[in-house]
DNA sequence: TATAAATTTAAAAAATTCTTTAAAAACTGA
DNA sequence: TCAGTTTTTAAAGAATTTTTTAAATTTATA
């Protein structure tokens, strides 16, 4: 995932830089409007983080332009201002989010992975997810097994939608908090095994072949074999 | 796991390396900078836990300087600091992350964890192993041989991913225990014994070539020559 | 070859992990 | 607010895995 941030306190910068970095983003930085226009051009980026306050071209113009020839790529607005009225103009310019300072980075993580989340879950508006029999829209947040309709919760979809997403693919308790629940933490509660057993009597009891497995002592995985 | 704990406060250093014992990692303490900078160079921890307020030498010092002779390591810093300022200079003296005090210490633990597993998965793609007619998928945590699909356990299984990925080399029951049990000691059980015969009942015993060889009063190795 | 050390094996005991159910708590929408 | 729904917590019992124990076997060496 390729990164643009463009804010102009150098410091800040390179921490944002660095945390992102470390969560293994790529992250290039500009310091300027100008420069920033350029480099977003040029590039691919799968998301820009643009700072209002900046030297040569206003966040808001930036934001704008970029949008302009690049409608599919995200916009994460930073800044200052509290007001109401910015975060109009800054959703009117084309962003998709926005998060004021000061802000926790951890924050600001949970912001850019709800973004890609997002575009992942919008961008294959027509690539369903399937596996066997069973088949999931996330667009119309559907699913079918055996062509028949079945009603699912939110929670109870998020689930299946990465499971299916990680088809083959063994995944741990805490891999599916993460990634579902969005907490690292579950001072022993079993949650996330009460939903596998809601899953399991809606997609799995009455069908074949079963999809959810069990590996014990690893977690969970939805395939065909055994 | 081994872990250096550097905290001037000596009950809070002890409440702190008691609770990741428990946890089983290896933890030592040290209660300034100068000795915790000794320390760290002549052992191979795995990850540093500094206090930033130190007597004779500061935690950004010393979080600089192993950071310049062990660019591997994981460090984590404690401070009773909130401020950005702060984060940011942590962050350039080279620190993975950043935990404020007061803190509950299942937040600290849990931060610990996330860092071990980060490290855990930076290097590891998830391509198959394999070994003469042996092949085994950390993905789908699962193993064939001869194309037939055999049933491990989480331990029979981790200990197999370990062999093979030390495959040719023979590995000693400290080893094993180290990196498969994450423990370093063992009061005369014989637990990995028993582990290579399960293994050896499962992947050997109805195959061929032997694939599991013992090297007496060395350890085991994983090789298809005898 | 005899003896001690190291390793293998099997069985049981202990510990952990999973499933399932039920009920409490937290939301949601009329 | 209230009724219905969804989500979370709790707890008991089942299933499985892990560890221990101890005896049998193999290997090294004096």
């Amino acid at each position: 995932m390729k990164i643009l941030l463009v804010e102009d306190e150098k410091k800040l910068a390179s921490f944002i830089q660095q945390g992102l970095q470390e969560q293994s983003y790529l992250v290039e930085v500009s310091h300027d409007g100008v420069d920033a226009d350029d480099k977003a051009l040029k590039n691919d980026f799968d998301l820009i983080i643009i700072d209002l306050m900046l030297p040569k071209k206003s966040g808001f113009a930036l934001c704008k332009s970029v949008r302009a020839y690049n409608p599919g790529v995200l916009i994460l607005i930073l800044t200052a201002l509290e007001s109401t009225e910015d975060k109009i103009q800054a959703f009117e310019s084309g962003a998709d989010d926005y998060l004021t300072k000061p802000f926790d980075f951890r924050e600001l993580l949970l912001r850019v992975r709800a973004l890609f989340r997002r575009k992942a879950t919008q961008g294959n508006g027509d690539s369903k997810l399937q596996i066997s029999n069973l088949e999931l829209d996330p667009a119309g947040k559907t699913v079918k097994r055996d062509g028949q309709r079945i009603e699912l919760t939110a929670k109870e979809f998020g689930l299946l939608e990465y499971l299916l997403m990680n088809r083959n693919r063994v995944v741990s308790r805490a891999d599916i908090l993460e990634n579902v629940w969005e907490t690292n933490f579950d001072p022993g509660s079993n949650t996330v095994e009460v939903y596998i057993n809601f899953l399991r009597r809606k997609i799995d009891k009455k069908f074949s072949p079963k999809l959810i497995h069990t590996v014990v002592g690893m977690g969970y995985v939805l395939r065909e074999g055994e």
